[in-house]
DNA sequence: TATGAATGAGTCTTCATTCAT
DNA sequence: TATGAATGAAGACTCATTCAT
């Protein structure tokens, strides 16, 4: 076996058990009977159970930040909604293709040393920063109200991460991911309440 | 010393440690360091680890259930809008006294058996039912859109979640709970655009 | 309660757990809830758990030698037969009332320190000694036939351990202690054969 | 090493702390000490203490099991008494060689959990089956009298035990094997009276 | 005398990691 | 590269014993 395939094999054995039962409840012993090698082959390809959780981590980070580009607006180009709808459904069809690592970065399967936390957390930031980029470009062009733009950004991360979640807690019985990206961008640009209504 | 308050010593300690380093890297031995107590001493409070987390938890739990009022609408009631933000005020205020507990509850300060995994799980979806509850009878009311309740429960609960985690990474830099309330209330009802705008 | 009646009550409590469970199988804790009584005042009548389970052993190892009596041949005694009957009985009855200490003695309830069994051997070897004796005078007397008086009296000491022993695990179904005594008694003095029976 | 050697050492190891110290007084550390081992390597060898405990004692009673041969009257046959003798000497000296085990089986080396106080008690009825079943036919043939069956090899086996425990108990100045062996055979044939001797 | 909260040494067991083959 | 036996630090939990009240 080629040495890239038997990294890729060990790889995603130990995301499926990371993802299924937790990194803490996932031992060395379950990761090689999973992909069935011995214990110090283990040790040839990742420096310890650390470093394969990171590299896993890592993985599903970038393949989300690859997926996800800039809303620019022109005469040439896709409506900003079309735009966002692409972004978001590009995300959910990653995390769908793996699906064990998505419980990883919204159950932060982890309770693990303080250094993967920080991990977890940076990376929502990046996430948060960037919709906060966006929204003061909007802004900025009169499509986004007067509103506090980080406070916003927070709740727009928040609220796709819980649909996520609920998602992958469903399984099958899902609703469809299209379906789902265009009724989340909806409530999240309109709001919740009947226009004019006063709740005050 | 009063039996209650040394289980009281011992549940506080436990919290800030649980809530710091997450389940798995809290040791007994780190507890009862932190309390200041022998070993056999806390198995004299609790059974197991398990057991003085799973306290926490229900303790926690409890404490934002309890907090939390129906909102209902009438002439001699404070306005809907004064009520909801009263909900969210209690419960950030509830977290920010307990601010090792609130780790545990978003951070999933866990990675733990399944069992407590679930235990959260089903916390969280009885807070979505709670909010889904109250946005199908502002429909029947001609307050709330027509849209799926389910989703727009979610994406509330989720926006609440990321906003109080936001705060917890903060500290004492968080805004002022009121203020982010307000805000959080304002864009959940009225959305991010401007109204009339076209993103389409 | 008068202090003699207190100790009373833990060793007897003890005596019966000790007989069920075993030496180490029995906890403080054990002992303390079946006596009714708090765990410091266990401390102030026995010194340690040690000191109980040896005072017990030692109640019943000066029972049984209280009981039996040397065998005295005489024309104004009863027969050899009636005396030997009679220590017979006399150890039974005593350790039918003491039922679990009998396990103790026979189980070695113990595989506890060293100094349990040699406790526990020693009293055997006084058991064994005395049969010797009773042996050798009854080949000078030429009652007993020339044989290895040692020998001969270990197995004799075995043969009836095991048949008490067999006595306890039977409880009520055992057959009647006389009985049981006389067949003994008569097994041990004219063996198993056919009289003049050749296997050789 | 060979695995079933570092196995066997273990083994051997345990058997000889069982045997001198008790089982519950024999600790993990203990063993691992005597063998020279780690402390993991020991788990990798047994499931815990109580399973090598176990594969001891059934190692043990197998090969007593494995050495006893039915008796078997006829002209071509061995007599009796030399098969006897045969199945006596065989017990003999197998635990003479694994005398650390004997001391299991005979000072019940145990008070442990109840289970194995039940396998020992059941090895034992086991032997005693064996030994009425040969009276039994013994009487058929007329040569054993008519006596309780079920008495006498209680008898025949308890007075066994007491001799193998005696030898135990001397070591080095224990009586030559094959000697013990006939005295024994002679005494349970033959009674230790006197022929015609009247004791009562 | 009586209590029972507190103690801490000691036990079993797990598991990430190493290293000789 | 691959193996898997060996390691030992670290963890959870027990329980006989003490001592202030």
């Amino acid at each position: 076996m080629e040495p890239g395939e038997r990294r890729a094999q060990i790889l995603e054995a130990a995301a499926e058990l990371f993802g299924t039962k937790g990194y803490h409840s996932t031992s060395i012993s379950d990761i090689i009977a999973k992909a069935g090698i011995a214990r110090g082959t283990f040790y040839l390809y990742f420096e310890n159970k650390r470093a394969i959780f990171e590299e896993l981590l890592d993985q599903l980070m970038k393949g989300i930040v690859a997926r996800i580009r800039r809303v620019v607006l022109g005469a040439s180009q896709p409506s900003a909604k079309e735009q966002m709808l692409a972004n978001i459904h590009a995300v959910v069809e990653l995390l769908s293709q793996r699906r064990s690592l998505l419980a990883i970065l919204l159950e932060g399967a982890v309770g693990l040393d303080v250094g993967f936390n920080e991990k977890l957390a940076s990376f929502y930031e990046q996430a948060i920063a960037m919709v906060e980029r966006s929204l003061r470009l909007g802004k900025t062009m009169h499509l986004v109200r007067d509103l506090d733009t980080r406070v916003a950004a927070l709740m727009a991360v928040g609220a796709l991460k819980e649909i996520l979640h609920d998602a992958l807690r469903r399984g099958e019985e899902a609703p469809d991911a299209r379906m789902l990206a265009e009724q989340a961008l909806d409530i999240l640009s309109r709001g919740l309440l009947v226009e004019g209504a006063q709740v005050s």
